[in-house]
DNA sequence: CGACTAATTGATACGAATCAAAAGCGGTGG
DNA sequence: CCACCGCTTTTGATTCGTATCAATTAGTCG
């Protein structure tokens, strides 16, 4: 797991006002709300941050007064066991929020895959600004409510399914967030490694691979890269993936 | 799964207000700040209810906009495949609140496991509360994260644990909230069947059960009936449910 | 006390893990 | 530009934990 070594947190400061003003994730992020509205306050309290490939910046355990929202890039959160299993929780992408936490304390660890920009904001800051705006409050809520959704389809795919089921779900859920994200309808794009995949799924990596392998014997996916998937027959892979995400139907 | 047959529900008109000020689970529901305030309002907008053992009482995909505070008994949430497969993504007890939802739009189901009692709020008027008085709101986010923490630890458990490691974890978190919840110390109460704990474990009855018979030659445990356990051995237990749960110390 | 359901125990089968090796891929330097 | 090295991914052989199938025992309720 050489991956978890930490690297230094590359902070610029920017104008933040700017930034925030041409970002491109703010369609699908926590702070959308507040774009309408005229927020320039808020929005010179954050900071954009840019986090280097492979880099554990929250720490499980650690105390950590801020919310993160992320831009660019994707990260993955995760637990690790005194024998250093570990289990990914899930991936962060542009739009992500990352922060809900019992007391400020973080129960998982958080790291960058690829590069990843985010902002980053003091939760007494936003809290202040939830209670004067509803619609921030709501927005923040949202978040919060669609993780707990994610973390129990989760929890059904790993309770229940087997590794064929359990990779077709996490490559329809990959095609659905990429279509949300960056507007891909076929294409999948898998920033993580097959370890992510396969700690994300309870499995290992042969069987992800054996099972991808079998995906593409059957017709359903084509690779184009061990990182690049197209999907060829989304019907039969939906119905792999079963019920573990409510209809996963895209357009 | 003939216990998801619908039963009716009972409702009855109490003075919720006396109920309220006499209620036994209050100092661990969510509720709990407005005791000391003088929230009759608040109260009296409640409803107290009883639902028969073996009753779904909130169904997956319902639109249902009420929060329901446990205050006798036990439930259990779940998921349910097309094909049947259930998996159990918690079990409620006094002082659980249920109603964390998207769009009020529940995407699971809640089944009574025995005689269980409950208040019923609708989400306007917790809103309304939640709006004016800051402690009500940060107690009703507390038990959001900490439904949001368990379902991670939970997903670790499913996912890289062992059969034994995860009856251990499901023993030590038992034994955790029945402390907190009866204040039984080494006495561990089972008010749901095997098939439920499977469920919860994604493991199978007959796993269970050989587990709990390993256990108990190998003096962990002692069972004094199916359902009621001495626990023998604390520090072997908690060794094996590991990281599972942040340090399950009591007293 | 008998009938039904839940829980336990036993025998076997199977899916995925593990152990092992080969192939693919990306970067570096001669 | 190609050869080499390390890392990731794939493929293969075998093992192992848990599921499944089957039967017995315990517990519960009329």
């Amino acid at each position: 797991m050489s991956s978890l070594r930490n690297r230094a947190i590359d902070a610029s400061a920017l104008d933040q006002e700017a930034v925030c003003k041409t970002c491109w994730a703010k369609s699908f992020s926590f702070c959308k709300p507040l774009h309408a509205a005229d927020m320039g306050g808020f929005f010179s309290a954050a900071a954009s941050l840019k986090v280097n490939p492979g880099t554990v910046f929250i720490h499980d355990g650690a105390k950590f007064p801020f919310y993160f929202n992320i831009t660019r890039g994707a990260t993955r959160s995760f637990k690790i066991l005194p024998d250093g299993r570990r289990q990914i929780l899930n991936f962060g992408v542009p739009g992500t929020l990352i922060g809900f936490s019992d007391r400020s304390i973080f129960d998982f660890s958080v790291e960058s895959i690829n590069e990843v920009s985010l902002c980053r904001f003091t939760k007494d800051k936003v809290d202040f600004y939830a209670n004067k705006h509803p619609e921030l409050r709501k927005s923040l809520l949202d978040k919060m409510m669609a993780e707990l959704s994610e973390s129990y389809a989760h929890t059904l795919v790993l309770g229940k399914m087997s590794a064929r089921e359990r990779l077709a779900f996490f490559l329809m859920k990959q095609n659905k967030t990429q279509f949300k994200v960056y507007g891909e309808l076929n294409k999948i794009n898998l920033p993580m490694n097959r370890y992510d995949i396969s700690d994300y799924l309870g499995i290992t990596t042969e069987t992800v691979s054996r099972t991808f392998t079998q995906f593409e014997n059957e017709g359903i996916i084509t690779f184009i890269k061990a990182s690049e998937i197209i999907v060829r027959d989304r019907r039969r892979l939906g119905a792999l993936a079963g019920g573990g995400t409510r209809s996963p139907a895209i357009g």
